[in-house]
DNA sequence: CGGGATATTGAACGGCATCAACGTGCGTGG
DNA sequence: CCACGCACGTTGATGCCGTTCAATATCCCG
């Protein structure tokens, strides 16, 4: 993968070389689009490759980084899919979320040196370690890179404000309509179908974060069924009806008369 | 108020023309403890002071901005009180903070140059007005400001799953414990007792925060009160017994044995 | 191939929302 | 300055949505 071949392949061939640490470049990956380089010049992306050099493995259940360990680099999905997890001191958890390729994971540590959440791999995956400590350093030079990283950090923050409407004010067919939704587009978005597609998590991971339990998220999807918004079985969703599902979020403004601003 | 130093401008060189502007400097602010300079070395505050050199006041009830509205500043509380809110299209309202003195404002509209959320004021307020554009100039000289500033944000999304978790996965007695221990603290840290306070906010809008109904925040509290937490008049709190709320928060592990059906 | 993890579905319960009535302090205007 | 009106808060009664408890099915994964 790190050669000079145009496509990706990524699974294709890949004999059990390195076990943890892969050298890969930026410039090169194809989810240079989604990621933290985002609208950096090629020669920006070079020095990138400096300081985004190593790749990690991460086992499916396997913890990627622990709450409370100390912080020392952010991680970009590069293959695969994670949960971040807090968890309280009487043993309750909350997923804060979920991450797919191209995302970064992390972010919460830079605030105390620790981080909050544990980060844990849905699927076996790989991320690309982001040293943090040169990734401030190069932030100074790099006035892109600098700026690209608060974007990422407020739309993190947007983000979590999203969840929180949610989970404040949501019921429970809107919270998993808006769930499923949001991983359709993020589907889309990395170039597969928004229709069709295998959830990476547990009904009781999903009950976590969108504050129900497993038995909830289990009957609200046999209800999407019944009413021909989708079809599943197990882990498996195809969207017949996206249309239908986002009605169910915003209520109905069919009437064009009292159709507001957006 | 600022210290030795005689006075600083406040009204005195701007002609009284400037109803909503007014100069101040960070250097002699007594918020620089809490703010975004914190820990920056004298001569980096000066630098701080040529951007952040306007104040705004925001009267009660008053937006600071509105929702979609373009971003280009970031405004740190100087006086008073704010609390942000973001609104469905269906026009339910979450509140999604409650910032004081010190705390910034605006930090959601970085990522896409709009702003996420409405920021009001719960009473007559004042903020410094920090221009974004500048701030990301001056972060790329001054590197501790950079790191400051990134750990702001990431605070900031520390914060919000902490949110995520009271709204995920506790009860409503938790909620409000938890709320109030906040708030117990945070006016600790500005030097007023975190036993005696007065509530900027309804409790519909403490509700609102903290996904319950404002019946059900009134009728907690009472409950508070009745159990010997606290006393509540109308908005003054005042807190008997914070262990007895931490208990709350924390259920008791005493003996395993017995820890589990009731 | 076996067993634990995962998922579905049913029945009954309970916490919080909803609906409603009333009390009260505060700002506004007469 | 006082009285009015209204936003804000409290408390009660009732009902519903999601939880809890439980039983069974099924699929991976080792």
């Amino acid at each position: 993968m790190s050669g000079h071949k145009p496509q990706p392949l990524e699974n294709a061939m890949r004999p059990a070389a390195l076990p943890e640490q892969l050298r890969i470049a930026c410039a090169q990956c194809n989810l240079v689009e989604l990621c933290l380089p985002v609208g950096l010049p090629a020669n920006d992306l070079k020095k990138l490759d400096t300081l985004v050099s190593v790749r990690k493995r991460v086992k499916r259940h396997q913890a990627l980084f622990e709450s409370q360990a100390p912080f020392e680099a952010l991680y970009a999905v590069r293959l695969g899919s994670f949960k971040t997890v807090l968890t309280l001191t009487d043993g309750r958890e909350q997923v804060t979320g979920f991450q797919m390729t191209g995302e970064l994971l992390g972010l919460d540590g830079i605030g105390s040196g620790r981080h909050a959440v544990t980060a844990i791999a849905l699927e076996d995956s790989e991320v690309c370690v982001i040293e943090y400590a040169q990734l401030e350093a190069l932030a100074q030079e790099i006035p892109a890179l600098m700026t690209q990283f608060h974007k990422v950090l407020s739309r993190e923050i947007v983000r979590e404000q999203g969840v929180m409407t949610l989970l404040g004010s949501m019921r429970a067919e809107e919270r998993l309509a808006a769930f499923l939704l949001n991983l359709s587009q993020r589907f889309a978005t990395r170039g597969f179908s928004p229709n069709q597609f295998r959830l990476r998590m547990t009904r009781e991971e999903i009950g976590s974060y969108l504050g129900l339990k497993l038995e909830t998220v289990s009957r609200t999807l046999s209800a999407f069924q019944e009413a021909g918004y989708l079809r599943v079985d197990r882990r498996e969703i195809v969207l017949l009806d996206r249309e239908g599902l986002r009605q169910l979020l915003y209520p109905e403004r069919t009437d064009p008369a009292n159709a507001t601003a957006p």
